[in-house]
DNA sequence: AGCGACTGTCATGCC
DNA sequence: TGGGCATGACAGTCG
C-alpha cells in the first residue's frame, strides 16, 4: 500500500479548474465578468482592490472546488475513470497557483495506473473528517458530500449583512483602525457634530470673501477679520464694510429704506454694547459662544473644551443679559432680534453670524436652519425684510442644512468603511478556512486514489484471460456496476484490439 | 514646511 | 419648481 508521503496531489484537481491563464502565483485576479469587479480601474490598484479581487477569487475557487470534488453519479457504467497517482501538480497554499509541468511520479505501491470507476464515495468515506474548529467558529453546517464545501443556505461568500454581523460578533466589528475613528468623540457619539461644543476656529478674513446671497464680503478690508486685531484694536466700533452694508454702527437697513425689523430696528450696539468689548476685539459685538447651535436634546452634555492656548480667545464672554431668551423686544417670538442661544460655548463669530449681524437678521440662526419649511416661511412672512436679508437668511438656512448633511454624510462614510473593513476581515478568515479545508480534502482524495490504485492492482493480479495470461492494466480498465460487479473494458486504441472484450465477474 | 485630519462650503444630481 | 438631501470636490484651519 502507499503512504501519503509518496503521493502527490493529483493533477486532476490542479489543472482543470485552478490553472487559469493569466493567473499569477498566489494572487488570483477577479474574473472580469465577475460581478462586483471593477472594470474601470484606477491606475493605482489599491490594497483594498486587491483584497476585493482575492475575495472574488474565493467564489471562483469555491465553484471550481465544488466542480472538482463532486463525484458524478451517472450510472453503474459511467465512463469516468480515476487515474491513480498520475502526475500531479504541486499546489501552493491555496491551490490556486499555476500548476507546474507534469511530472511522472512513482508511488502508491508502484502500481501502474489502474483505473476503477464507480463507487468512489465509499472509498472517500474513509477520508471524511470531523468538522474542523473553524467550522464551529463560523457556525458552518457540516455539509454532506458531494457538497462538503457548501453548506445549505446562502452562498457562504455572500452573507447578508446581519449574518455577517452575527459571524463577526462584537469583537470583530470593534477591531481595526476605523474603530478608533468611530469611537472618537469627534467622529461619533453626537448625532450632529456640527452642533457640538467644539471651539470655533479663529475666523480669518477669507471667511468673508464671497457670498452667494449677493454680499460682496470679499471687499471687506482686513479689518473685517477677527484675526486682524492690530488694525481693529483701536476701534471698538469698527466700521467694516460688508457689501455696502457693513459692520458699521449705523443701521444699514434704515439706509435701505427703513425696512421693518419687527423690533430689531434698534442699533446693534444696543444689543451688543461695545463698552463690554475686549480692547482687541475688532467687532462691536460680544464674544459669541463657540458653537452657534445649542446642544441637541437627549444628548449627554459634553464638557466645554478650553480654547487652545495658541489661539487666545479674542472675544470675551458675552454678558448674560445678552443671552436673551424668549421673544425679543418686540414681543413677537418670530421677530426676536438676532441673538445666540444661551448655554453654548464661546467662540468667534462664524461667517454667517457676522453676516447676520451685519444685516441685522432678527432671527436666531438656529431657527433659520432648523425650522421646518412651513414655519420658516411663516417666520419670513411675519417679518418684512429686505431682499438682501431674505437672501442671506435663505443662504444661512441652506448652508446650515448642508453643513449638517455633510456631517452626517461623513459619519455614514466612516461607518460604512468600518463595516466593510469588518466584513473584509470576516471574508479573509473564511478564505483561510476554506483553503485549509480544501487542503484537507485534497489530502483525503490523494489517500483515496492511492487506495484505489492498490485495489485495482490487486484485482488485475487475480484476473486471467482465456489463455491464463493476466490482463494488462495498460490495456484494460475496470468499471464497477451498481451491484458490485466489475467489468473489464479495453482502453481505446489499446493494441488495435477492436472487439469489446468485456469480462464480468463478481468482486470478492 | 509638509502632512493628515477635520470642517465648512459649493456644485451637482436626485427625489 | 423649490426645497431638502446626499455626496464629491475644494479650500481653510489646526495639531
Amino acid at each position: 500500500m502507499c503512504s501519503a508521503a509518496e503521493c502527490v496531489l493529483p493533477q486532476l484537481l490542479s489543472c482543470e479548474g485552478l490553472a487559469s491563464p493569466g493567473r499569477t502565483h498566489g494572487r488570483v485576479p477577479a474574473p472580469q465578468s465577475a460581478p462586483g469587479s471593477w472594470v474601470h480601474r484606477t491606475p493605482q490598484v489599491t490594497d483594498m482592490e486587491l483584497t476585493w479581487q482575492e475575495l472574488m477569487a474565493i467564489t471562483e475557487l469555491q465553484v471550481r472546488s465544488q466542480r472538482e470534488l463532486e463525484v458524478p453519479n451517472e450510472g453503474p457504467l459511467e465512463s469516468t475513470t480515476y487515474p491513480a497517482c498520475e502526475p500531479m501538480a504541486a499546489f501552493d497554499s491555496f491551490g490556486v497557483g499555476q500548476p507546474p509541468p507534469h511530472t511522472l511520479l512513482h508511488g502508491c505501491g508502484g502500481n501502474p495506473a489502474g483505473e476503477l470507476a464507480g463507487q468512489y464515495s465509499e472509498v472517500m468515506s474513509a477520508c471524511q473528517r470531523p468538522a474542523s474548529s473553524a467550522e464551529a467558529q463560523y457556525g458552518m453546517v457540516r455539509p454532506q458530500p458531494p457538497c462538503w464545501l457548501f453548506p445549505p443556505g446562502p452562498h457562504p461568500l455572500q452573507p447578508s449583512l446581519p449574518n455577517l454581523l452575527d459571524h463577526m460578533g462584537v469583537a470583530g466589528a470593534g477591531e481595526g483602525p476605523l474603530t478608533d475613528i468611530l469611537g472618537s468623540p469627534q467622529g461619533h457619539g453626537h448625532p450632529s457634530p456640527g452642533f457640538g461644543p467644539g471651539p470655533y476656529k479663529q475666523q480669518v478674513a477669507s471667511d468673508d470673501l464671497e457670498s452667494d446671497s449677493g454680499l460682496s464680503l470679499g471687499s471687506s478690508p482686513p479689518l473685517a477679520s477677527p484675526g486682524n486685531v492690530v488694525n481693529a484694536s483701536t476701534a471698538s466700533y469698527a466700521c467694516v464694510d460688508v457689501g455696502g452694508l457693513g459692520y458699521s454702527n449705523g443701521n444699514p437697513l434704515e439706509a435701505e429704506g427703513g425696512a421693518n425689523l419687527c423690533g430689531a430696528r434698534a442699533r446693534p450696539d444696543c444689543f451688543y454694547p461695545g463698552d463690554r468689548q475686549h480692547a482687541a476685539n475688532p467687532y462691536p459685538y460680544p464674544a459669541p459662544p463657540s458653537t452657534y447651535f445649542p446642544p441637541e436634546a437627549g444628548l449627554p452634555p459634553i464638557p466645554p473644551q478650553p480654547a487652545p492656548p495658541k489661539h487666545p480667545q479674542v472675544f470675551p464672554p458675552p454678558p448674560h443679559d445678552l443671552h436673551l431668551k424668549g421673544p425679543g423686544p418686540s414681543g413677537n417670538p418670530f421677530c426676536s432680534p438676532y441673538w445666540r442661544s444661551k448655554g453654548v460655548a464661546d467662540g468667534p463669530l462664524s461667517r454667517d453670524e457676522r453676516r447676520a449681524l451685519a444685516l441685522k437678521i432678527p432671527f436666531q440662526l438656529e431657527k433659520i436652519v432648523n425650522l421646518p419649511v412651513d414655519d420658516f416661511n411663516e417666520l419670513l412672512s411675519k417679518c418684512a425684510m429686505s431682499d438682501a436679508q431674505l437672501a442671506l437668511v435663505r443662504d444661512i438656512r441652506r448652508r446650515g442644512k448642508n453643513k449638517v448633511a455633510a456631517q452626517n454624510c461623513r459619519k455614514r462614510k466612516l461607518e460604512n468603511i468600518a463595516l466593510l473593513e469588518a466584513e473584509l476581515g470576516q471574508l479573509r478568515a473564511r478564505r483561510e478556512h476554506l483553503a485549509r479545508q480544501r487542503a484537507e480534502f485534497q489530502h483525503g482524495l490523494t489517500l483515496a486514489r492511492c487506495r484505489l490504485s492498490d485495489l485495482c492492482a490487486e484485482v488485475f493480479s487475480k484476473l486471467r484471460d482465456e489463455r491464463g495470461q493476466p490482463y494488462s492494466p495498460h490495456d484494460y480498465s475496470l468499471q464497477q456496476t451498481g451491484d458490485g460487479g466489475f467489468f473489464l473494458v479495453p482502453r481505446n486504441g489499446s493494441d488495435g484490439e477492436a472487439e469489446l472484450k468485456t469480462q464480468s465477474f463478481l468482486a470478492h
